[in-house]
DNA sequence: ACAAGGATTCACT
DNA sequence: GTGAATCCTTGTA
């Protein structure tokens, strides 16, 4: 399969939905992500330029950007886009396929659904944390990115999950009708919607 | 050196 | 539905 990761980060988010996600045992099938991008978008760890956080965004694409989040949480992202520009896609939440009893054993008294329906929960389920920052997911390493064998049926777009800025930028992507997709919830910080 | 805020989750009412 | 937990990163003084 042709798959692009380094065009532009917003057009490679939709193509990650149904692709699987696998870390030794565990295996996630991805239910929905966001695209983050680089100068050109407020939201995006990289909007303000290269920092020690954010440089892996900078570089090739198909490496992790792993990021603590909430001083409890580890969120992963798949780099995108050109060498050079910024650019990843947050991997939101999944469906967990293989390895499941290692998933359960990490998620405490989570149910099924939830192992990773949330992108804190969806690292959780997999093991990966900071030691996972900038491993490459297609080389023949312990953490691989495949590709859906067959597209998804529906994909719907809409904004992002509690971003303050660019808070209307519809670059959340989740397979239509799947139960393995987070709630949206607007960020409190982010502008009132007009009406 | 300091303060603010965050690409969230869970337990409790 | 509401609020607490918890600490790292960044911008500013």
């Amino acid at each position: 399969m042709n798959w692009d990761l380094a065009a532009p980060v917003d057009q490679v988010a939709p193509t990650l939905l149904g692709a699987v996600l696998r870390h030794g045992e565990v295996a996630i099938r991805l239910t929905e992500v966001e695209a983050y991008d680089g100068a050109g978008d407020p939201a995006s760890h990289a909007f303000r330029g290269r920092t020690p956080r954010n440089a892996v965004m900078f570089g090739p694409a198909g490496h992790l950007y792993v990021y603590f989040s909430y001083g409890m949480h580890w969120a992963c992202n798949v780099v995108c886009g050109p060498d050079g520009e910024a650019g990843g896609t947050l991997l939101r939440a999944g469906e967990v396929v293989d390895g499941l009893e290692i998933a359960r054993s990490r998620r405490g008294r989570a149910r099924d659904r939830d192992l990773a329906r949330g992108p804190g929960r969806l690292a959780q389920a997999l093991g990966l944390t900071a030691e996972h920052k900038g491993t490459p997911v297609l080389g023949g390493g312990p953490v691989r990115l495949e590709p859906a064998l067959e597209p998804p049926e529906s994909i719907q777009a809409g904004p992002r999950v509690g971003v303050s800025a660019e808070a209307d930028r519809p670059w959340r992507f989740w397979i239509a009708g799947s139960p393995y997709v987070s709630d949206y919830k607007r960020s409190p910080r982010a502008p009132q919607v007009a009406g």
